[in-house]
DNA sequence: GTGGCTGCAAATCATTTGCATATAC
DNA sequence: GTATATGCAAATGATTTGCAGCCAC
């Protein structure tokens, strides 16, 4: 649970990070640092802007979240799925789902002769949504 | 060559767009904005950025060329190879490469009933270079 | 001749930084 | 008690916008 995994993270458990860590994990929304604010405006009226950059940069650092960005939009997105995953991104409202991409290739340690970290992919288009 | 594709995209040919366009198509670099603008400075000491952002904006939008964003990067970077292709960026030296992908779920025009018009993907890790 | 380009200066907006205060451990 | 978090205000830096003059066609 969310104490748990700020503590195996050696990171101090405070309001702030346990809520914004569980808002991130529990909603699928891959919110940006706005909508953090926004939703942690709503729990106390005295939060910082630069507590959810600092927050958000330390649970990225610890594996706790992941960070993505996608063309066409301005703002980092926020993952709490951890495990590789990939996205889809609607070119109308905005909105992101996550898909499964079987590929071979993702599983590859090197290409070219480059060594292989990180894997990203997404498609863009126009959600089953917006189609109707 | 340069200027017919301008005229096919029913851009006005200029010096600035000639060059641009050709820099970025010509070089591999993937260039970014102030690259582009770098570039233009050593052929005349009068452009403007503003006139650089146009201009990509206008060869994006006619696709002539392709924009691609990465996490670790904070500037949009322009590719001159708008067939579908893909891209290893290296963590160290923050080097472009393009690479070849082949996945069967890149060719798919649905997934989970969203219709999907374009596929970005990317590798990161240490390029052959950095690895020495 | 005119609509589309160029380029200056100013604005925007996400994110970062410096620093003083507060708090988890 | 101390190292680490929080949060304010100010800075940064890529990109955009408004607008006047210029030039390709």
């Amino acid at each position: 649970m969310i104490t748990n995994k700020l503590k195996k993270a050696s990171l101090k458990s405070t309001f702030q990070r346990e809520k914004i860590l569980e808002y991130i994990i529990s909603r699928k929304e891959h919110p940006t640092a706005d909508m953090i604010y926004r939703y942690m405006l709503t729990l106390s009226p005295c939060i910082s802007k630069t507590t959810v950059y600092n927050t958000v940069k330390s649970l990225t650092k610890t594996n706790l979240i992941k960070s993505v960005k996608f063309l066409g939009q301005d703002e980092i997105r926020y993952d709490g799925t951890v495990d590789t995953h990939h996205h889809f991104v609607c070119e109308k409202c905005g909105k992101i789902y996550d898909i499964e991409v079987l590929c071979q290739n993702f599983n590859k340690k090197e290409i070219n002769e480059h060594k292989i970290n990180n894997v990203y992919a997404y498609f863009t288009g126009i959600c089953k949504e917006c189609k109707k």
